[in-house]
DNA sequence: CGTGGACCTGGTCTC
DNA sequence: AGTCGCAGGTCCACT
């Protein structure tokens, strides 16, 4: 434990005024911009949890808690943070000390900049323009899943994919302040939403908004004050049109994609694959999965089959931006069936899931014990144990190892860092092409250059790749 | 053992 | 309004 790593030399002033007007308070994290950066910690594809939610402030979950983050734009760069969502249970006070985890905050980030500069030029050349960009400490399992649906896949695609899983078999996480607090209210007022086909949380996402705020972030200079980009002024309120339908009734099944073209129609949303193929056998009610063991002890019961009419008022909060949702456990999504996936967009890799689910609660000691021990293997024992999951491949286990499992070593080497590589720092591979087996050639090359912690360095020159391959560094000077 | 395809889908780049 | 053997891979079938 590197002492403190901010040192911010004065108290600054109290964290602007958010987007949002009430709420809980905002406090300080006491880090500096050097320390964490959230422009190139959040949204560079450690995890795709976090979404912009206006003014330089994130919002994402983090365990069963809903964090709210931003970064003063003008001084130290420090951060300022809150929770907005809490699952019962979750006690306020440990707050700080979830985030702090989760940012993996006793790391000191400067000086590993300042060791990765003096080993290689090229890092010093450009990790002045990404500083703060931190590796996260995320949850094993939540990673995992997140992915197992990242390969040949967009990112954006990516971000809604994790949502649906999250909002069809997660647990909702009730909001502070939230009027009333009860969280089948605030679903049943987004369902009305939902039926205006207004994609609310798609404000601030992507855009040139990420370049302005990286450039913010990266020159510490000019806030920009790239506008808090007011989303629609749909209000949430309107038409209070009473519940027409009864809470229970999962009518939001048509949430679910669109009919596809060609391919056999899977049917469409959950409720609709179960009344159109099987009618016989419907509702057959959980009979044989009810009894999945007193784990869920949540009151909005994990069962499969509540899941499914949970899900579909969750589904249609989450897409008015109304809730968040803890990401499923293994036991809730043990519920999904490869079918259901499908129905939600998840193409293929839908019986990576379910199989990857499977074989982890066949896990003596269950999956998530299984998971977590692999923090104590090597990097090397990780990526072999997490590669007999299905849908998890080199990549996808490095991914794994090094965002979740403190394999700070791991380097996830996909086109990208492939590129990387065969330019810089295995110059001997290039022509080839990138086999399983030359992955742990790239990553000897970056720990032979940058050490213990190779792979948070490799994090800064991705991110460096990212912005330079989209010209977005233009001008910075070459 | 290394290489070539197939694989869901939809955002992005072009007619 | 369409298109792409695409996109931060993995699995499977062959040579």
């Amino acid at each position: 434990m590197p002492g403190d790593p901010a040192a911010a030399p004065a108290p600054l002033p109290p964290p602007p005024p958010p987007s949002a007007a009430a709420g809980p308070a905002w406090r300080l994290l006491g880090t500096s911009r050097e320390q964490l950066c959230l422009e190139f910690t959040l949204p560079t594809g450690q995890s795709f949890r976090w979404r912009r939610t206006g003014g330089g402030e994130f919002t994402g979950v983090v365990g069963r808690r809903v964090f709210q983050l931003r970064q003063d734009g003008g001084g130290g760069g420090d951060v300022a943070w809150r929770v907005i969502g809490r699952a019962r249970g979750e006690d306020e006070a440990r707050d700080e000390e979830a985030l702090a985890e989760y940012l993996n905050l006793g790391v000191d980030l400067a000086a590993l900049y300042a060791e990765w500069a003096a080993a290689d030029a090229r890092f010093a050349k450009v990790a002045p323009l990404i500083p703060g960009a931190r590796m996260m400490r995320q949850d094993p399992v939540e990673c995992l899943f997140q992915f197992i649906c990242s390969q040949n896949n967009h990112i954006s695609r990516i971000h809604g994919m994790v949502e649906r899983l999250c909002s069809t078999y997660g647990t909702p996480l009730p909001l502070i302040d939230a009027g009333g607090g009860d969280v089948a209210e605030a679903a049943a007022r987004a369902e009305q939403q939902q039926q205006q086909q207004q994609p609310a949380w798609e404000v601030g996402r992507k855009r040139s908004l990420s370049e302005v705020e990286a450039a913010a972030c990266a020159t510490a200079g000019g806030p920009g004050g790239g506008g808090p980009l007011a989303p629609e002024p749909e209000g949430d309120g309107g038409s209070g049109s009473g519940g027409d339908e009864a809470p229970g009734t999962p009518r939001g099944a048509a949430a679910a994609p669109p009919p596809s073209g060609d391919a056999p129609p899977p049917r469409r949303g959950r409720k609709g694959a179960r009344a159109g193929g099987a009618a016989a056998e419907r509702d057959a009610p959980s009979s044989s999965s009810g009894s999945s063991g007193g784990a869920g002890g949540e009151t909005t019961a994990p069962e499969p089959f509540a899941a499914g009419a949970a899900a579909a008022a969750a589904a249609a909060a989450a897409a008015a931006g109304a809730a968040h949702f803890a990401f499923p456990t293994l036991d809730q999504l043990s519920a999904a069936t490869e079918e259901e996936l499908r129905a939600l967009g998840f193409g293929y890799r839908s019986k990576f899931i379910t199989g990857a689910a499977a074989a982890l609660r066949a896990r003596p000691g269950g999956g998530d014990a299984w998971l977590r021990a692999l923090r104590g293997a090597t990097a090397a024992e990780a990526a072999a144990a997490l590669e007999e999951l299905p849908g998890v491949g080199p990549k996808v286990a490095a991914c794994v190892a090094l965002f979740s499992l403190d394999k700070h070593d791991a380097i996830p080497v996909d086109t990208h860092v492939w590129q990387l590589a065969t330019k810089y720092y295995a110059r001997h591979l290039a022509g080839k092409s990138l086999t399983k087996k030359l992955h742990p050639e790239v990553a000897a090359a970056f720990v032979a250059r940058f050490g213990e912690r190779a792979g948070w360095a490799h994090s800064v020159l991705f991110i460096s790749n990212l912005r330079q391959s989209q010209a977005l560094m233009a001008g910075a000077g070459d």
